[in-house]
RNA sequence: GGGAGGUUGCCCGAGUGGUUAAAGGGGGCGGAUUGUAAAUCCGCUGACUAUGUCUACAUAGGUUCGAAUCCUAUACCUCCCA
């Protein structure tokens, strides 16, 4: 790809939400190799669906021949963004801090080449705000911002109309990234800054520092969030967020959530996260409203982000594991197999002697599966022919599960209702 | 400080001495239908050793054969007067 194809994709992709000189940044990108920094809040030891938007945007530029620098806030993390917050956040301790860091980092070499001497850049602020004096900082950084231009901010308006206000700390976090920028701009000749709309504000005032600090003309570049057609942030459910950490959310579990997302959405979460093409992002679009039944986007969707994010295995596990879960009958498979398929399914260790004689009551076994709270709702779900052993339902609430039942091995598949599974093990002892 | 009203199940909200485990709605859960969708329809929604037993209508006592319903005290909330 070359550059100037660069800007014309992120427009048709939907992923310019804001940019403070689009002329200007189009003739830069043509001027060669241009560097663009984009920052991540090291909130937690994984990246998730949000951080993944950001992610990409740095990808795409890398594909288009610039040099991406992933800067991890080791530094701004310990304060706290006030942006798009509704309340002052907990402060991260040191060690956090770093674990968060070093996982988070060593996510982004799956989307980024960090590779040899062109390649991206992973950067923590920490390493050179640790020894900035306070004293120093506000000479050279501080007396360039004014209160009123400060005050003015969104993020900073809004949380000082709002009950919670915000402290002083949190008051200064702008200095911090915008001083990011410049450092950035000076070491590495980065001139260009991305992030989520709600950087906005954090971006300019970089923009402004830049210009009286060091003279240059620097550009900010915002995506829109990425949220559902009912407002909503994507990447959220019931249970919490989806990760990129195959840990936190299995490759299966990554998988369907993809699949699942609305007819609405799923064209924009094509166009916003992925690198299918525009021709191909046309026929989908088409097909998808020709018979949207076949669900074809959304298995594209699902495919190419489990993929990129999971690899082959990871895609090829969740396929089947998807197969499986919504097929007939689970039957003649392996302890390893069903594991594996159901690797972030909730399972409960059982005595074996538990089968024998009489055999395991229903009711017992659905509840400390964790399917029901009370063996009063593990009866109703049964009378109500929701409860299913090895995807076959059970239609009597006396029934006994003997080693007949069983899958494989060791284990049996619970379920209730459609899709909340949990897995009995019996072990040997 | 004085007066009036309120506090019901996950949430809202009926119920003012006797089949009241408590109407109705929302939510949740199951089923049917479907596209692993939306909408719709049906059922369930206190616990348990379960054709029975126990615990529940702010909390603690009391009246009564019998109370969410009457009385007393306590806590919290709302409004009115100072």
């Amino acid at each position: 790809m070359t550059t100037t194809d660069l800007l014309s994709e992120l427009r048709w992709r939907g992923l310019i939400h804001q940019c403070t000189d689009e002329t200007g940044l189009g003739k830069l990108l043509s001027q060669g190799r241009q560097t663009i920094y984009i920052g991540f809040d090291p909130t937690a030891t994984s990246l998730h669906v949000g951080g993944l938007m950001q992610l990409m945007m740095l990808r795409r530029f890398q594909r288009a021949g610039h040099r991406p620098i992933a800067l991890v806030g080791g530094a701004t993390g310990m304060i706290g963004d006030p942006s798009g917050k509704s309340e002052e956040r907990n402060l991260l301790s040191a060690e956090d801090l770093q674990r968060n860091v070093d996982g988070v980092a060593s996510q982004m070499r799956r989307f980024l080449d960090f590779d040899g001497s062109d390649g991206a850049l992973l950067l923590n602020n920490f390493d050179w705000m640790k020894s900035y004096s306070y004293l120093e900082f506000l000479r050279d950084v501080g007396k360039n911002f004014p209160i009123g231009q400060m005050m003015g901010k969104e993020s900073v308006r809004s949380r000082l109309e709002s009950e919670t206000g915000l402290s002083y700390t949190e008051f200064s976090y702008m200095l911090l990234q915008a001083y990011d920028f410049v450092h950035l701009a000076r070491q590495f000749g980065c001139r260009i800054q991305g992030g989520g709309s709600d950087q906005w504000g954090n971006i300019t005032a970089g923009i402004d520092l830049g210009r009286r600090m060091i003279g240059e003309q620097l550009f900010g570049l915002t995506a829109p969030l990425l949220t559902t057609s009912d407002g909503r942030k994507m990447g959220k459910t019931e249970s919490g967020a989806i990760w990129l950490d195959r840990d936190r959310t299995s490759p299966y579990a990554f998988y369907q959530y993809w699949f699942r997302v609305e007819d609405t959405d799923v064209m924009r979460c094509i166009a916003f996260l992925t690198e299918i093409d525009h021709e191909e992002y046309l026929s989908l679009k088409q097909e998808t409203e020709a018979d949207p039944g076949k669900r074809t986007a959304q298995k594209r969707l699902a495919a190419w982000m489990t993929q990129l994010v999971h690899g082959d295995e990871g895609l090829v596990a969740a396929n089947q594991a998807s197969e499986i879960l919504f097929g007939g009958e689970i039957d003649r498979l392996t302890d390893r197999d069903l594991t594996e398929i159901f690797a972030d399914v909730p399972s409960c260790e059982l005595q074996r002697e538990s089968l024998g004689g009489e055999g395991l009551w229903i009711v017992d076994a659905v509840r400390q599966a964790g399917l029901a709270a009370s063996s009063g709702e593990a009866r109703r779900a049964i009378q109500e022919g929701g409860v299913y052993v090895n995807n076959r339902r059970v239609g009597e609430v006396d029934r006994k599960l003997t080693q007949a039942d069983l899958a494989s091995e060791t284990v049996m598949v619970l379920r209730k209702g459609k899709r909340n599974y949990a897995l009995l093990r019996f072990a040997a002892q």
